[in-house]
Order: structure tokens, then C-alpha cells, then sequence
DNA sequence: AAATTAATTGAACATACATTCAATCTATAA
DNA sequence: TTATAGATTGAATGTATGTTCAATTAATTT
């Protein structure tokens, strides 16, 4: 008997509008004041359904990289295809995911990690299974023969390296066109690695 | 007359203290007070030579950017030879520079620059006179002939996308041997992209 | 209707923060 | 020696912080 338990769902609403604050006014500037104001309720129901600040930094850490997550849903399926292959490459260089969630949140708490273990540790398995994913892709069109890819894990470690890098530079670059043009050498250098002719799968690639 | 101004050693002085502070408790936890307290002076004497601790924070930037900039010493002599291009490649690919400034706060201040247009202009700065000293270095051994690089500046900016992308991913790697071998491999693919057979360097590359 | 469980509020807490201002101390030049 | 400019202190300010606790309100079951 007694009321029903809204943790779960007040939980999320509390971490959405967390992340919304934190977006616009950056994480060391969002305080559990600020976030009760936004929804207009008292600060102390925050403090009731997440402990300690830590537990709700945590809990908008888990949030982020679900999100983070989520933009590559690489396929799992039996059915792999070459497109299949094709369109995460073109996924992971384009800016798509911008809508899902703040590149400046994702690095803040990414330096972060460098002093809290467990952050380093949400991270890296993130990071991992996104590698995992890509490889396992690559595995399966091998099997199909649709690519030839002679060390699929390799390969997709050196993708994200390149997916990575470049958009460590890139989200400093505030010129359009020289944004774009770099991006699409990168995806090039991509395919290159899969053995891909970018030029063969044009159809399917929006032109830069 | 009067006295002897101390402004630029005591700023210096203070900024040290703050790089070491944050470097220990990070950034958003270490505030004037306690920097002054480390330095066994009055708060308020942080705040006569910095006006505000946004200035403070710039300072600590260019101290951290000035050190970032510092440890590739990318020669800029006329008399390049291929060793030097090699030492700077082994220079990239080593980690030398965490004795000189703290991985951790150059993420925390990256994060930064995608609120602050101030430190993103200070970040792509550095981040292009790095790229760009490599390029010319690049671009006077293959007037020796020491290389044929066809389009040095598009080079050296893969060299640096390889350096940023594995430096991402390995940060949060705990494992010293996965570290070591994955560096090693990038920094192959960084020669491959230089047309030198690393190989024929083995001389002066230490064993992985 | 009564009992129970959870949601929510509101007041209060100690603490830490950046910054201010006036006062004092100290080195240097005239 | 005296005037002066800068170094340094110390007290004070107002504000914001995370967290606590008791009190109240609202939903659900028996």
C-alpha cells in the first residue's frame, strides 16, 4: 500500500532539464538551485531522489553517453550489408548527432575522467563497445566477401582514431566550408581502410 | 620613484601555484582562496594582480598553451635533416609532455572553448602553429629531397589527426602494454604517411 | 474511512566563494 | 631623510552553494 513511486521518471526529468542548464551555462556553472528554479520545485526534492550532487553528475554522465551511444546504432543483425557498412561511415562524419547531445558536455566530463576513475571507466567502455560494434560489422561483410579487410579490429580502431581526430580539431574550426571539406577527406581516408571506392557507393553519399 | 613593481614574476608565481593546485584538485575545485593559502598570502593580493579569477583562469590558459606549445619545439632552422623530422614524429608519439603540463586540465580548458570564443581562438591558434610548423618542416626535406610528400600541409594535419585521435582513446586506457602498442602502430602509420620506412630509422627509435 | 507510503515544501545550516576597501608595511628615488 | 609607489594585510560584504530535517500534502491499499 502507499503511493506509487515516481523515482525512475521524476529521476530522468530531473537530469533532462540538468543537461539543459548545463548545455547553455556549462556544467561547473549549473547548480542544484539553478536546476529546481528551472522546474520550479524546491531544491531539496533533488536532493531526495539523487543523494549527493556526485550522484546526479553521475547520473547525467550515463545520460550523455547512452545518447552518445545510441547516434551509431550500429546494426546488430545477421544481415549485413555493404550499405549497412556504408552508411556508419557516413554517419559517424557527419554532425548529426549535435542534436543529441552537447560536444562541450561530452569533453567536460571527458576531462573529468582524467580524476575520477569511475568516470574514466563509463568512458572507456563506451568508447570500446563503439569499436567492438564497428569491427564485428566490418567481420561480417568480410564473411560476405563484400570487403577484404585483413585485421577488421585494426581497422575500426583506426577509423575512431580518425573520427576522433579530426573532430578534436575540427570543433575549433568555425569555417563552414573548410569544416566540411576536411571532414570529407577524413570519411575518404575511411573507406580507403575498408578498401571501399567512395566513388562506386556515390549515390548514396550527399556531395560536400 | 617608489617602489620596484613585482607584477609579472608575482603573477607568474601565482599561476604556478594555481597550475599545481588545479593539476590536484582540478579546476573547478580549486578557487583564489586556496591557492592563496597554499602560497601563505592574503586572497585578496591574487585578486590585485589578476582583476577577476576569469583573468586568473586566462593566465592559467596561456601558461598551459605556452607549455603545449613548448614540448614539440618543432626546429625552425634552415638546416633540416631527416633525423629532425623523425624526432619530431617520435616526439608526437611519445609521452614525454606529462612531465610538462597536465593532460587532464588541457581537456578541462578544451571543454571550455566550446563556450568561451576567447580560449577556442587561443586553441585552434596553437593547435594550427603546431600543424603548420610541421608542414614547412615537411615541405624543406622535400626540397632536400629527403621525402616526397605530395601535398605537405594536408600531411601533417593526418600526422596530427592520428597524434589527437589515439591520444583520445589511449587517455583512458589503464593497460601499459595495449598503450604502448597501439601508439607504436599509429606512429608507423604516421611515417607511412611520410613515405619513410621506419625501419631504416630503427637506429634511433627505441624498441617498443 | 483509516492506514500507509511517497512526494513535496520550506526553513535553516554551515561553508565557501569572489571581490571591496581602507590600512599598513616596505623598497626605492629624489 | 622624506616622499612616493607598489606590496601586502585584514576585515567585511553579499551571495551562492550542497545538504539536513521536520512538516505537510497527496495518492493508494486495506
Amino acid at each position: 500500500m502507499g503511493r506509487k513511486s515516481l523515482k525512475g521518471a521524476r529521476q530522468l526529468e530531473i537530469i533532462k532539464i540538468f543537461y539543459k542548464v548545463a548545455k547553455k551555462e556549462g556544467y561547473e556553472n549549473t547548480s542544484i538551485a539553478k536546476i529546481a528554479k528551472v522546474m520550479d520545485i524546491n531544491p531539496s526534492l533533488i536532493i531526495h531522489y539523487f543523494e549527493t550532487k556526485e550522484d546526479l553528475t553521475y547520473g547525467l554522465i550515463d545520460y550523455i553517453l547512452e545518447r552518445y551511444l545510441l547516434i551509431y546504432t550500429i546494426k546488430d543483425k545477421e544481415g549485413v550489408t555493404l550499405s549497412d557498412l556504408q552508411k556508419t561511415i557516413e554517419m559517424l562524419f557527419s554532425k548529426k548527432w549535435n542534436l543529441l547531445f552537447d560536444d562541450g558536455l561530452f569533453y567536460t566530463f571527458y576531462a573529468l575522467a582524467f580524476r575520477e576513475k569511475k568516470i574514466k571507466e563509463k568512458y572507456k567502455s563506451i568508447l570500446d563497445s563503439l569499436r567492438f560494434a564497428l569491427a564485428s560489422m566490418i567481420e561480417r561483410c568480410n564473411e560476405k566477401e563484400f570487403t577484404k579487410v585483413e585485421d577488421p579490429k585494426t581497422a575500426a580502431d583506426l577509423i575512431f582514431v580518425l573520427v576522433d581526430g579530426a573532430y578534436f580539431y575540427l570543433s575549433l574550426e568555425s569555417d563552414k566550408k573548410a569544416y566540411a571539406e576536411r571532414l570529407h577527406y577524413y570519411k575518404n581516408k575511411a573507406y580507403q581502410i575498408l578498401g571501399i571506392d567512395p566513388l562506386l557507393l556515390a549515390d548514396l553519399i550527399p556531395a560536400p
